[in-house]
DNA sequence: TGTCAACTTGACGCCGTGTCAAGTTTCGAA
DNA sequence: TTCGAAACTTGACACGGCGTCAAGTTGACA
């Protein structure tokens, strides 16, 4: 998806994209903050902390940001595509990804607060194994290289998710 | 990594590469399969097959691909890089992981031989499953983004994919 | 009617890949 | 010892995509 191809979309020319934007990483930015703004993360965000258990919250927490992904994977790749070339590009990911990071730290602890969280893992260490898990290039993975379905995707998540982190 | 570095650090013209390469994705192509050579990577794949349980056996398989990524790793990434725009790297990069996906069949079929593969995940899921948690990605996030050790690495990952695939 | 912002067309420079042409070095076989 | 082929060199060029610039057009509205 090259400039002039998201200026054609627009009906724009691709000169006057560069009114709006002043690069292609500012647009897939300012991109990913309005797709945020039109499904009312914050809110929903918000919802899936009132969950009782840590098991509870692990999983409304894996439904909420799995469920999530697909909305926000063409942009996403598109980002994730410059930013080991686009210093702001790289900038912005990391800071979407450091609030991905946060959901699943919230998880991992409520899990440890309930004394549910496996031995042999710190809270970062599973912290940073479920952020891995729910990254976007593993959804990417099952659901467009293994042909998964997004229910499937989500439920599989839940239960190793629940199974590498939760004590027995 | 430009040709031009390339051809720099191989004392060596830009153009003179091209007379080796036809292009960006067969040099690394190239350099992957030499990469494999060097590592005498067959002989080591066959060790790995003469686990006796399907529980050693999948240990060791990640004990083997998790400790050959490290090698891999930057020609990996090139190839990811390009991966999504050349057709021809496209398929040198499906070829390759098709090969990782293998091993994990592998394991995974071992597992399910002897009773042990969970239940609710089918022979083709769970290898989908550790074909994405092994794949060169969650291995760069986890040791460059989240700083682990490689042993830790090694260690985290055999763990979790038991938990979450062997049944208990 | 005049002004200003939003937009247009059309050009350019930069950078990296890949191509081409023409000349030079190296080296082994006759 | 010389000749020829292979390997390499320098220096140029086209192409595609990003970002920039200049100059002209449209349209709203005071």
């Amino acid at each position: 998806m090259r400039m002039s191809d998201i200026a054609k979309a627009a009906k724009i020319s691709r000169q006057a994209l560069y009114l709006h934007f002043p690069n292609r990483a500012e647009l897939l930015v300012a991109t990913t903050r309005y797709l945020d703004e039109l499904h009312e993360i914050e809110g929903k965000l918000i919802e899936s902390r009132a969950a009782n258990s840590g098991i509870e919250r692990l999983s409304a927490w894996i439904n909420f940001w799995g469920g999530y992904i697909p909305t926000v994977y063409g942009v996403s790749k598109a980002l994730l595509a410059i930013k080991d070339s686009d210093e702001e590009a790289m900038l912005a990911w990391n800071d979407r990804m450091h609030a991905v990071r946060h959901g699943c730290a919230a998880a991992v602890s409520a899990l440890k607060d309930d004394g549910k969280l496996v031995v042999g893992l710190s809270e970062a260490e599973a912290t940073d194994f479920l952020w891995t898990l729910l990254s976007v290039r593993n959804w990417e993975m099952l659901r467009k290289d293994c042909g998964w379905t997004q229910d499937r995707y989500i439920e599989v998540m839940r239960s190793t998710a629940a199974a590498a982190l939760v004590s027995s």
